[in-house]
DNA sequence: ATGAAAGCGCTAACAT
DNA sequence: ATGTTAGCGCTTTCAT
């Protein structure tokens, strides 16, 4: 990316009538002002009661007219102080992801803050450039959204102060680092999701994921496995698919995964009754991969997802889905995040769990 | 958002072992290098060839030892370079916004610069005070992708050096500010749209979208005029949808207006026998409607999208929808930004227009 | 009530 | 080849 063009030689004329204000700074108000330069700051930093009202007027007018604004770099290099934590998901492409980053966003304002958002498209590499970067300019609250499989990589960061609070991870015994966390009970997400399945009367219920790489994979997985086990099930491998769609680029939203194992699964003589996927778009997926098999859901295939995305109200039927209560969440991890900031939360990392529902709509249906 | 905890009293002991950095400086680099601070910047940026390698070892060696890191605010406000673009946007929460942004970030990491992510909620204010926010931290240039109907506001911002591409919106006369800017062929993807369902037989064509806010919508609605006019058509005022859902709160995201839309209009005897949606969300909420009321897609009402985000293709009957090039746009958009930030680019503003083009699926059919 | 001065951590002349 | 120095624009004691 360029450079900024030198700056002209000559000092640049004061405006005529502080029309434009490139580089505006502290010094030309006061001048503007006839006051010194840290009275000036005084009026930015909100200390009013420390002069005279008719300075404080003055400074005010000088810095209307010279639409003058602070150099925030400055500022925060000299206080150590930036207001802005940083979000990184895996991408903002995914429906779900910029859910969760609006959601994160309108809870940091209210706490006067703004969010400094990346992508890191599950790769660690780019995780950690990014969490590096914000570091190096003194951002020091980080939400990680996309809950990698080890946080070791991150160690070096929060020696150096970051503070971190997870989605969707709890250390395990195995971590290096022990962060807060928050996140949904996905077991029993997916408890809740397969029980509500068995209670339909089905029995051969698939669970269609792609590959188990974050956590929340895994314990959908469990959950799954779980409930099955308790019902006296134990499913076929045949059923449990865990496959990448195999489709070239990073565009994989999970769609893909869903109607690839739909059109395999669902050929076979023994083929599932009800599929669990691992969210709502390999849900959708599946919707295709039946569609095309002339499968209906739900009277010949019930089909549960997962997350609650907005699509799920928009397709024929509706699909049956877990809801995640994301506000409730942003709110719990920010109050981690904050607490860790300013000292207030003190000890062992904390582990939030927040319980998701059914959310019943016309994907599923009773075992004919 | 909370302050730091106050920094410790006495200065901190050099680390035993280089293990912890919060706060490493270069002086403590070139402490432990025993070289004096600007050779140490020197190998930071990369100018090794002004000392011998002995030295940049011994440099890059007390480097690792302390995992030291450059402070970014300071190097910033030195040089007055920020390697970050802004990236202004209504809502990652909605699809065709988080692809665009994914798009954006893909072709910034090309260029070597970060993208800083906000979303306006079609808030001219929030986006004054996104943009403001920017310029203050260094960052000077900025991608306004949500297109309000004028950019008044920002007059302040561009006359403090701030170089803006705006998407989707060339300037009017009335504009006080001519920016550049890089957008679709609007009113030509809408007349592809009708030209393509003309083509199919259909007369009774309803133009489907939320109140006329943004210059897309504008633009796609005279397209949606100029070719029935063409085709010796005058669509009744009761085809030209343009109200709000009057659904509460800001999660609207077109789906309810194409679905209250095909609830009012569908009932008429007169119905529309086709619908052009003003987005594929809003198309998606046709198809809810039409189910509701028992009309067939594409057989009984024909219905065209636009923007081809994924779901298009996860929905039954696929939806036929205009595509519109979002790779080479912001291949294009950070050209021009780049072009005025390095000054490579000069004079009055540029508006680039690509072609979005027709993918035939199968929403849309001849009429019987 | 106001101003002078130090310094945040860095880069870039300009010495040596 | 390396070091010294002067700021970038701001906040913050500490004087006055």
């Amino acid at each position: 990316m360029p450079r900024p063009t030198p700056p002209a030689k000559e000092k640049p004329t004061p405006s005529p009538l502080g029309a434009h204000a490139e580089g505006v700074t502290m010094r030309e108000v006061a001048l503007r002002a006839g006051v010194s330069i840290s009275t000036v700051s005084n009026v930015l930093t909100g200390k009013r009661e420390r002069m005279k009202t008719e300075t404080f007027e003055r400074v005010s007018a000088a810095i209307a007219q010279l639409s003058y604004a602070p150099n925030l770099l400055a500022r925060e290099l000299k206080t150590g102080f930036v207001p802005i934590i940083g979000l990184i998901v895996p991408s903002v492409a995914n429906p779900f992801w910029g859910a969760f980053a609006s959601c994160m966003e309108h809870e940091a304002r209210q706490r006067g803050c703004h969010v400094m958002l990346c992508n890191s498209e599950r790769d660690v590499g780019r995780e950690l450039e990014y969490a590096q970067a914000m570091l190096s300019r003194g951002i020091r609250g980080l939400i990680l959204g996309s809950s990698p499989l080890s946080f070791d990589h991150l160690v070096g960061l929060t020696e150096r102060g970051l503070k971190i609070v997870a989605f969707d991870r709890s250390a395990q015994e195995t971590d290096l680092l022990d962060m807060d966390s928050v996140r949904f009970d996905n077991i029993n997400g997916a408890r809740l999701a397969v029980n509500h399945l068995l209670g339909l009367g089905h029995r051969r219920i698939a669970f269609v994921s792609g590959p188990t790489i974050s956590c929340n994979r895994i314990d959908r997985l469990e959950g799954f496995r779980l409930a099955m086990r308790e019902a006296g099930l134990e499913p076929p491998a045949s059923h449990v698919w865990l496959r990448n769609s195999g489709s070239q680029g990073g565009d994989d939203d999970g769609t893909e995964i869903g109607r690839q194992a739909a059109l395999s699964m669902l050929r076979e003589p023994d083929r599932p009754t009800a599929c669990f996927a691992i969210n709502d778009q390999t849900a959708l997926g599946i919707y295709s991969g039946a569609r095309e098999l002339g499968l209906h859901i739900p009277h010949e295939l019930s089909v549960m997802g997962f997350d609650n995305i907005s699509l799920c109200r928009v397709v024929d039927p509706e699909v049956t889905t877990i809801r995640q209560p994301l506000p409730e969440l942003m709110h719990e991890a920010l109050n981690l995040l904050f607490g860790r900031l300013d000292g207030s939360l003190k000890g062992p990392a904390r582990h939030l769990i927040l319980q998701p529902d059914l959310v019943l709509r016309g994907s599923t249906a009773a075992l004919a």
